[in-house]
DNA sequence: GGTAACTACAACGTTGCCGTTGGATTAGAG
DNA sequence: CTCTAATCCAACGGCAACGTTGTAGTTACC
């Protein structure tokens, strides 16, 4: 069998990925995540380093799958309301990557590759503040709280589950409460940053 | 010197809170909480069980606190800007709590003081059941995910601290940046649950 | 004064994890 | 075939945490 070194590699980070989002930093073990990829522990250290980069590369990689996945929309966010449903859609697909975020913002060190994400950032701030000008959504709200609470509104039902069980004593993984969830997080986008419309 | 049970078992709760909220149960050790709150180790074993336990409880005693300072208001959810904002100020005079919540959901157990907590938000869901009913809030959205995103409003800064800081840049702790932070989460509140008016 | 409860202190056994190491295998490249 | 590189395996040293225990001192109460 032939080496695959970027088999090796990504079966790890895969395996890894996984680990974090369920247990946290303290709570994974490398010896799991290796045993979980089927690949000796050693190559972690190789390949990685230790732990804590470990979990900042494997932070970085699902920020960038979501950026590709999730692009702003063309029409200077006057669909705010879709824009918003999208987000919910790949956080609800892909529930490793709130709880990674979270995990992150709960240890309170520095944020991993702070400095393109802070770019990623400001330039999501900035086509709000367009559309504003624009008058396609309200000019009501600071654009930068109103692209923060837009991202709440698709990560934060991961953030407190048990809210939303207690809350609603709904299944999360239920198709029907998920088209729901995003019908709601579409109205309530749209309620939030479009001007207000005649009664 | 008297013996002073309470006052132990209080110092021990208190610094277990402290330690919890900042390292999460994994992250926290017995032998920090004792030695903060300048007490044997042994005493929380005595007091509190395992760690798990003594995380439960510090739980549970701080939601009663909410419980308590954040009272529903009486006039039946007109107000609900107000609401909002009040939560914030609790959640932002005490953020330990946010970050409790945080813990416990994702570390995915079982909530704790299940019961109680879920008649509690049961109550608010029905407050604002009603409040649609009287025409005093909107009734576009289910009252249940209109409960979980005002709570949401309030505490979803906490979750994700390092989205804040990369897309303000400001210090959450500036007095300014605060008072700018409520009377967004008021107005934002305003909009997403009141009725729609003249434009 | 004697007894029961509370507390302090220190040390314990056990367990588990991190990160490393040395050597044995396996596969490809010249 | 030989040399190099990737992988596996097993074990290690070091450390820190959990939860317990035994002993001694302190306070309340009868």
């Amino acid at each position: 069998m032939a080496w695959d070194t970027e088999g090796t590699r990504r079966r790890l980070k895969e395996a890894a990925t996984v680990e974090f989002a369920q247990y946290g930093p303290d709570g994974t073990t490398m010896t799991r995540i290796a045993e979980r990829a089927g690949i000796n522990k050693e190559r972690l250290y190789k390949y990685f380093g230790d732990k804590e980069s470990l979990f900042e590369s494997v932070l970085r990689d699902e920020l960038e799958k979501l950026a590709a996945a999730v692009t702003p929309p063309a029409d200077g966010l006057k669909d705010i309301g879709e824009f918003a449903g999208r987000t919910f859609d790949y956080h609800a697909a892909h529930p490793e990557l709130a709880r990674l975020l979270l995990w992150e913002g709960l240890a309170g060190g520095p944020p991993a590759d702070e400095a393109n994400r802070t770019e990623h950032y400001r330039r999501k701030v900035r086509a709000f503040a367009a559309a504003q000008r624009d008058g396609a959504l309200t000019d009501d709200l600071d654009p930068a709280y109103l692209a923060f609470l837009v991202i709440g509104l698709a990560a934060w039902w991961h953030a407190a589950p048990q809210l939303t069980r207690m809350l609603s004593g709904l299944d999360p993984d239920d198709p029907d409460e998920r088209t729901r969830r995003r019908a709601f997080v579409v109205r309530a986008a749209e309620r939030l940053a479009l001007p207000y419309r005649e009664a």
